[in-house]
Order: structure tokens, then sequence, then C-alpha cells
DNA sequence: ATTAGCACTCAATAAACAGGAGTGCTAAAG
DNA sequence: CTTTAGCACTCCTGTTTATTGAGTGCTAAT
């Protein structure tokens, strides 16, 4: 059943009001907040039927009304305003965005830094490797004689490099050795693959250069479960004070632990959806957060490599404002990592050119 | 002035039973904990002194007393007996040590996890390379035409590296060529003699060559600049509000921002100091940190860098069992840098036989 | 359909109160 | 001179009770 207009309106009043001042909102109020030319009575009258139908609940009776899960979901879905970030939002994350280029892995930690600082908001954010992830090329470096650097290349380019210690020494030939070998038998393979082909290796090669090489394969394939294991980075976890319904230590601890052990295997989306997505309390399957909401964006890294950046908070959030930005940061990673920079004026049209508060 | 042995016995009977109830003990409490033949009212009179003295003092008149600052300090310096780690947890810590090898800021980022886990406090972990660090060495491997990856060697053996593209293709023996001149020009030099050599190398050398390095070199002076930057990881912020004292969010919020922040710019203690070393309340210099206790242990990652790592508490910790535990995990970690793996039977000589509980 | 009026509900705040743990003091005993 | 028992006093803590006020639901009038 399709709700009439003026119960949108309503419900749509209820909600940006309880956003704003996080309290149980009444009649009176909606009707001065919403344009509406009625008395608060009426507003009474519909607000208990958007209760019945489970848009609104109540804390308890004689207290205001609160948005529920439902009634969050259709403000989400039809009645929320696009955001516009105002031309100062915009430049203060290009500032940010502009740092120095660092690896992959820096970038993320970074973004997901400043997210949390611009949304006053946990903030989290990961990077993965799909499961067909393969080393694209092993590189061999002597440093002295009983020592090498070996620098692998993922095909998503990820670059990961360890230092080897040698009980004897070796020359530059018998490391190029090394590095053929390595070359020959182990690029091009899957995390599942490389387990049966380093029985294979065993076997075939000799006894000495396959001993030799076997702690490179081992950091290889570290290296490829690393990546698909999706580390998880998360920032500004004691924003997660500020807000006011986590003053009470029953509330914030179960969720700052999770977020502090980052245990984020029951994440609520997967990299690579579309658009930002919104999970709003109870929908979210992990227990931790049924009572909190989780804004996320995807962005693209090229090579087949996804990422996810996001913000954990309460379900009273400004979903506009929030999800603009965060998909505002996220097309911005993936410029940056795919173009190795920011253009220098910031994104293109995605900023209004009027200036609003934030 | 020396305190009397019965003064001591008392003191110390105050501080253990304070740090296990975490509430204030009367003159009641002490006279059953410690040993001591003697009356309450005889103890009353001796802990009227001690609060004097200002070992002790009271939140309020009619409560029992609790340690102060000053007292914690006399109880760590003289009174505190060596705390032996028992044989489990020994075992528990050389099994997290055990892990498979990796990257330096890898293996400090999960000693910083393990200890957080271990104390149930929130511990941090740094690094930090001494400012003479310079760069031993720069090797560039071609990936394809337009890129190429730099692999960078600092003389204390860490190594970073970076994917840069080229506006036009290279060729291998070009690429050589920028190689040698990199590593001529820029090698054994530190952070603050690097920006000289570039202006010089800038003139110098041909200009087309000189935008090519360019780039890496800047790579070079970041490198440089992260590892005398101290980065600091965190872990197990979480379990600051599992202890009483962090229970109203007046006490949490300020610590907790300090923590999340990492803002560890006035660390109490330098990497480097030997030992454990104990801050106590008001004795950091940090605001945020004056109501609460750091304890900390160095540890040595050869070629010059130190390392650190620590958690932060409640004044009320336990330094005895809190410090024996950082400084074997920090032992364990120097052994691993520096051998590249823990000793199969774990560290020598520092548990106690005797199982003790935990 | 809308609105004004009114009784009712219930959380939140404050005030009043009893209970109890621990102190400080005094005076007696060792 | 030290130790101890006794006792009044302090002040925190938890509970009860009263008060307040915002907001609702219902009814009756518009």
């Amino acid at each position: 059943m399709e709700l009439s207009e003026r119960k949108k309106k309503i419900l749509r009043a209820v909600i940006e009001c309880y956003v704003q001042n996080a309290e149980p909102v009444g009649s009176k109020a909606v009707a001065q907040w919403a344009g509406l030319d009625v008395s608060s009575a009426t507003i009474r009258n519909e607000m208990a039927e958007l209760s019945e139908l489970g848009y609104l609940e109540q804390p308890h009776t004689s207290a205001g009304r609160i948005p529920s899960a439902k009634g969050y979901r259709l403000y989400v879905n039809e009645l929320m305003d696009d955001y516009k970030l105002s031309l100062q939002e915009t430049e203060r994350i290009n500032e940010a965005l502009h740092t120095k280029m660092k690896a992959l892995d820096q970038v993320i930690d970074e973004a997901g830094k400043m997210v949390a600082k611009l949304t006053q908001y946990p903030a989290f954010a990961l990077a993965a490797a799909p499961e067909t992830t393969t080393i694209r090329r092993f590189d061999l470096l002597l440093v002295d004689e009983t020592s090498f650097i070996a620098v692998i290349l993922t095909d998503a380019n990820v670059i990961r490099n360890k230092l080897f210690h040698f009980p004897d020494s070796v020359s530059q030939t018998q490391l190029q050795m090394l590095g053929t070998l390595l070359n020959t038998s182990f690029t091009g393979l899957t995390l599942e693959e490389i387990g049966p082909q380093r029985q294979k290796a065993a076997s075939h090669s000799s006894p000495e250069a396959f001993s030799l090489i076997e702690p490179v394969v081992e950091f290889a394939t570290e290296v490829l479960e690393e990546l698909s294991r999706q580390a998880v980075h998360t920032a500004g976890i004691a924003n997660l004070l500020e807000h006011p319904e986590y003053q009470s230590l029953e509330k914030a601890q179960p969720l700052m632990s999770f977020l502090s052990d980052a245990e984020f295997s029951t994440l609520p989306a997967k990299p690579g959806d579309v658009g930002p997505s919104i999970v709003i309390g109870p929908e979210n399957v992990n227990e931790a957060l049924k009572d909190s909401s989780v804004i996320m964006a995807s962005y693209d890294l090229g090579d087949g490599m996804k990422g996810l950046i996001g913000v954990v908070g309460p379900t009273r959030m400004d979903y506009a404002k929030i999800s603009a930005r965060l998909s505002y940061v996220a097309k911005g990673l993936s410029w940056i990592v795919s173009q190795g920079g920011l253009p220098p004026n910031g994104l293109p049209g995605e900023c209004d050119t009027k200036e609003e508060p934030s």
C-alpha cells in the first residue's frame, strides 16, 4: 500500500528532525517542521497510523516517535533528496586526497582515516583482490653474499617484497637461475594451484635449488592469501562515543570490539556492488551491528581489484550527506589509483556551486 | 625519609588489594591481607600517616584509601616483586610470536595486537629508524614498456617499493642507466642531505633523465620521512572499556581519541631506553594520559632501528605482571627480527617452572 | 476531515531517607 | 610509648517517593 503524500511528508519530517536532534520527535515539532498547514492533532492521527504501519515507533507511551528501520528504509529509497556536496566539502576532500602518492595499502588506510575525520563516524576501508589473482613475476635482487630481496608482482599490480637470508653465500648467477626457476614454475598460478605445483617442483628440481626457493614460494602464497583475505583498515573508532546513542557503555562496547577487532568477515556488502549501499539496523546480518547502520561505497582499483570504504554509525544518520561524501571519496580513490593522482581541479561535475553550511 | 618496614607492607597490601578489586581498600581489609598481626585500628593510624606523606589518598572522607601516583611509584621502584611468567604464559606468547614471518611493519602490527589481547589493555607498537638512516640501494625493475617498479633498500634493511608509470616507453638499457644515476647520486644520504643533492642533480644531469628519476627520488624521501616519523600501530582500543575506571564516558573518551588518533608525538619514553619503563599517571607529559599509566618495553631491530611496544591502562595496573609480559614479548621480537624466527623452544631462561594461575 | 480540549501515561529529575563502610578520635590496656 | 577497643561522625550508595512535563489518545465540536 502506497502512503499518502502527507504521510510521506510527515515521515520525512520526523526522520530529518530526529537525525538532527537525536530525540524522539512529537506531533507539535512535526507541525512546525514540515510546511504542512494542519494542527498538531491532525499530525498526531497521521503519526499514529504511521506507527501502526511500522514506519515509526515509540520508545514508550507518551514520548515522541522515532523512525523504525522500515521508516529509514523508505526514506532512503524514496524520500531522500540527493545531497549536493558544497564546494568547501569537495575542496576539503580533494585536499585530503591530494596527498603524496603512496603504496596501495597506505592510500587505503589514509582514505579510511580521512573518511572518519570527515564524517565523525568510525570508518573502515578494504581492498580485495579476486580469487583468481596470480603472481605475475618474481624478481630477486642480491643484497650481499648471504641475503637477497624477493620482489613479487601480482597481476593486480600489487608489489610485495621481503628480505631473505641464505645459510651460505650465493652468486649473482646462481640467484638468476633461481629467479628463472621461480618464474617458470610459479607464475600465473592462483592460490589453489600453487600448492600442488609446489609438490611437483619439489620432486622435479634439484633438492638444493628447491630448498633455496622454497621460502620465496612460501612468501608468495602468503601474499596471495593476504590479498584475498581483505585486510580491513579501521579508523576513528573513538568517534563512536561522540554520538548520543553510544553514550551508554553497554551499547558502545560490543560495537567497539567488533570494529577494533576488524572481524569484518560478515561484512554486509561485497566490494563490487554499485553505488553507495546502505544497510540499516536489523538488516545487518552481524549481531553487533543490529542497532547500527552501515554506509559504504565501493571503488575500482583496476586489474580486477575492488575496494570498499564506509562508515558505521547509529541508525540515526544523515544518510544523504554521508553517502554523498563517501561516494565522492570512492570516486576519488578510483581515480587516484588508476590515473596515479587526482586531477588538479578535483573531480568533475560533482559539487553544487552554491555553498551550503556543513 | 625512609618508610618503616610495616608502612611498606601496608602500602603494598593496599596497592595489591586495590589492583585486584578496583575499590578503595579499608583498614580492615589490609589487616587481613597483609600478614600483620595487628588490629585494624593500628593499621588505621599507619594509613593516616601514609596519607599525610602522600602515598595514599582518599576519594572522600570515610572511604577506604587508594594509592596515589607517588605510592605506585614507590611500589614500582622498591616494593614490587619480580613477576615470574608461568609456563602457560610463555607458551601462549611463543605460539603467538611463532606466526609466519612477515614484513617488519606487519610483525610490529601483529605484536601490538597480541599484546592487546594478552594484557587486556590497549596496546601500541612502533619502530623508528634513527635520523641517520640512508638509502643503501635503488633497484629498478621493468614491468612493461611504460611502467617499472622501484625497489628501495635502506641501510636499516627496510625495503619499500612502488610502481611508476612513464609517459613514453622505456627500454631496459635506459632503465639501467637511470638506476646507476640514482645509485651514484642518491645513496648514502640522510633525509636532510637528500634535498640539496636533488637540486644539484637537477642542474648536473640532463633534463630528460632528471624528470624520469625525479619521482623515484621523491619516493625515496617519503620513505625516509616515513621511517623517522615512527608510525604508531595501536590495537585493542576497545579493551579500555573493560576496566572500571573507564566506565564513565568522560574518562574514556579523551584517552580513546588520543589512542585512535595515534598522536604519540609526546610519547613518554623514547625507543632505546633499557628495560621496561613505567610512567604513572601525572608523570605523563601528555594531558590525555594524566589519569593513566603507560608500560612499555623497547626492543632492538638491528641496524640501528629501535622499537617500542607497550600498553596504556589505568594507574591501577598489575605493573609487575604486565611489564614482565611486555619485556618477554619485546625480547621475542628482537629475536625474531634478528634471527629471522623464534627458537623452537621459546626464549631461554625466562619463565618460572612452577605453573601459576593467570 | 480537521481541530480544540482534556485526561492519562510514563520517563526523567529531584528530594528524602535508610544503610553501611570506614574513618578519626579518645580512653583504656599492655 | 604502642596498641587496641569503642563510638560518634562522615559521606557514599541505593531505594523510595513526589513532582514535573512532554506527548499521546480519545472525544466532541467545528
